[in-house]
DNA sequence: ATAAGCAGTGAATCACTATTCATTTCTTGT
DNA sequence: ACAAGAAATGAATAGTGATTCACTGCTTAT
């Protein structure tokens, strides 16, 4: 026997598996998935193409990855939100100004993992993270429901309207021919975000503030 | 001079138009966009691959055209429902419950115009079918507000949110991997419909009912 | 019947990239 | 220094399906 996988070995392999993470990442923030080819991740981490493959299956593969890495980062920012103090509506609240503001600062990513027209593999895990975030929602409905803050209703039927209301309202603005061209004013965002939350909080609670 | 065209032969190529148009349309509501193939609309209308590009510059033209008149078809329903009599709550509920349940009734169409993937000229049609369907609505909700049945809003803002909580909500029944196994019963049809709606009026109008 | 010109044909071509794999280069233990 | 194996390379390949275009065959007016 003479080569042996050396701790020193896992660790450059390690490194550049994350480096075509970030390189994918990069691409992906700039212009989507679609446009990311695996020849320019390759350039960008300084490999060849056929590196790639030694880390990953396939461009579907690791486009997959990337997805559900800045998804649930996205998920997990919501999640947090949901679990401050105060009642179930300040918290949902919270939670809809959070995901809208982190996806008006980053919007080709947003529009990405949103919006963009993807292969079925990104597409199926899409509806999975939509899943997720309506699941959270309903979660909190349900809270504000035994809360007492919340007209009892159908919590699942509600939080996929949030999605929708949130994830529609934001594909405008994103849309890459507009981002690319018009910069938002910090104030329509936030205009923009207010009137978001409040259609939906008054879907929710069946009350104008 | 020899040939020149008649209105017999202008009556013969419009019929094969006429036929590649139904073939595209029925090969799209039965697979989506993605998986109807040139040589297949050819075969099911009895003419050459080539004759297709005698009639459309392209594929991306050709389901560009199903794209609109599909989609126009269901504006149009939309836009019938919303010049019913009654005040503009009961004329809005309407128009949702027209396009909610036209939907259901042809999933994999509705599926193809509403949420598949598809090539960023066809995602271009959509977001102006997107808007125009918003247009509608936002125009019946500034009736609202004049008749004073809902309370003074961002009249565009809630459109928006109107199309995406509806649109979301189909999404999930109407994917494909369901679609094509589950049929949904008329039971949860209606139960589907009527929760979607409550949540709609409800973020319009700020009450309950 | 004939010639001019258009419509129809469909096998061959093209375009586009992801993916492969024979070869080279590097790492390790002796 | 060397051999055994692993990792990296990137030019060549492959798969896919839209699109082309040289040719065939109709239609029309004379």
């Amino acid at each position: 026997m003479a080569y042996r996988e050396t701790e020193k070995m896992r660790q450059r392999k390690a490194q550049a598996r994350q480096r075509i993470i970030d390189c994918t990442y990069e691409c992906v923030a700039n212009g989507g998935f679609r446009s990311a080819r695996i020849t320019r991740i390759a350039g960008l981490a300084g490999v060849a193409t056929g590196t790639i493959y030694r880390h990953f299956e396939s461009r579907e593969d690791l486009f997959a990855e990337i997805f559900r890495t800045a998804t649930q980062r996205e998920v997990d920012k919501v999640a947090e939100a949901l679990n401050t103090d105060g009642d179930a509506v300040v918290r949902l609240e919270a939670a809809l100004r959070q995901f809208a503001e982190r996806a008006l600062r980053g919007p080709m990513m947003a529009w990405a993992l949103i919006a963009e027209p993807v292969d079925p593999k990104l597409e199926e895990e899409r509806l999975v993270y939509r899943r997720a975030y309506a699941e959270l929602f309903e979660h909190a409905i349900r809270s504000g429901i035994e809360e007492d803050c919340i007209p009892d209703q159908d919590a699942r039927q509600s939080s996929t309207c949030l999605v929708g209301a949130i994830a529609e309202s934001l594909v405008g603005p994103l849309s890459p021919t507009l981002a690319g061209q018009i910069t938002i004013a910090d104030i329509d965002k936030n205009k923009l975000v207010d009137s978001i939350i409040r259609f939906c909080m008054q879907g929710l609670t069946g009350t104008r503030r």
